[in-house]
DNA sequence: CCTACCGATCGGTAGG
DNA sequence: CCTACCGATCGGTAGG
């Protein structure tokens, strides 16, 4: 009888998806079991029968998401324009979802904190976001197609900080910022090739 | 007698310093009006005595923040490269005071909810930032010494962004990132004179 | 999965 | 400014 079993793995997606909701609305230290177990509709001691502690569950938000983003990545595309395309689809794609964004740069302020539970998760995160984009800034550079004076390294860095950055006045201010086509000017104005 | 007012004042200037570091560490929602007034040596309802409500507390970190910073400002600075050479002084300034970085980042990121207490006050501080970096990036758009292909209004918003976005990714890795360099050469890159 | 409970902590108030 | 208190909420546990 595996029903059981699949019974039990879906209530768990429902419990990840309602908490994802959660952190990303109230952050992670605002975000009660109880509150998220409401919206799954089971009480929170309920929830804690799945997830053993408040830090499970979050760890378990962190892992899908991670999952979801490999997925999407699709291991095949080598360094160079088309990862920085890829990256503009992710832009393109987190518009349509805000509640991703959302909860990407709640958790990401509070892990600042070395003590949060999310903050090794967000020193990986970022050092494998920044190594990614340098490997494709320096084969570009390689090629010629890289402006003079950009130095791979650095433009890695920017580029991760202002898809950050522009996420949260985005938020902030929806009308004000256009998330894609910043994006797109900033690393158009890097490259001698057309996007 | 100005005595017990002078008094009073002091007080309330250990208190609004204290919420800030908390604000930094915790966010605002994470910090507790007694941890706040532990830190001063008074009792939770003491401090209640010189703020109402934990809002109005927030409210007066927010005023003393804006105070700084038009101090700092001084309204002498027309548009053009030294208003650039100040955002450049302040990121140093930041550098030194991460306190003060942690407070900025993690309110920002609380405050993109439209219920926080603070939202409004970073929609408009967004604005006047966009705003005051536009206009100097036109001015000198107008003298030639813009590059070309560069747009000042988006060039202000990416620049603000790229300051945000830096600033958690130091905080979270400070080894990684060097938040003024960084920008340095971000602006550097727009123009065709030396900043 | 539930009810019922635990000790701890929260923002705010009463009364001095 | 304090002590003492209020009702509400928190994460987690016991016991089924």
């Amino acid at each position: 009888m595996t029903g059981g079993y699949l019974k039990g793995r879906i209530r768990r997606e429902d419990i990840i998806t309602a908490a994802a909701a959660a952190y990303g609305e109230l952050g992670y230290h605002g975000s009660s079991l109880r509150a998220i177990a409401k919206r799954v509709g089971i009480s929170h001691a309920g929830l804690l029968y799945h997830f053993p502690t408040k830090e499970a569950l979050l760890a378990a938000v962190l892992e899908r998401r991670d999952a979801e983003d490999s997925e999407r990545e699709q291991l095949t595309v080598p360094p160079g324009l088309d990862v920085l395309r890829h990256f503009l689809a992710l832009a393109e794609y987190n518009v349509r979802h805000p509640g991703i964004v959302d909860l990407y740069s709640r958790l990401a302020a509070e892990a600042v904190a070395p003590d949060h539970p999310a903050h090794e998760y967000f020193v990986r995160h970022y050092r494998a976001a920044r190594d990614g984009v340098h490997e494709s800034f320096a084969a570009l550079a390689a090629r010629g197609e890289l402006r003079a004076g950009v130095e791979p390294g650095m433009a890695a860095l920017t580029f991760i900080a202002l898809m950050d950055g522009l996420q949260v006045q985005w938020l902030t201010t929806p009308g004000d910022v256009d998330l894609v086509g910043s994006l797109r000017r900033y690393l158009q104005n890097l490259l001698t090739v057309p996007l």
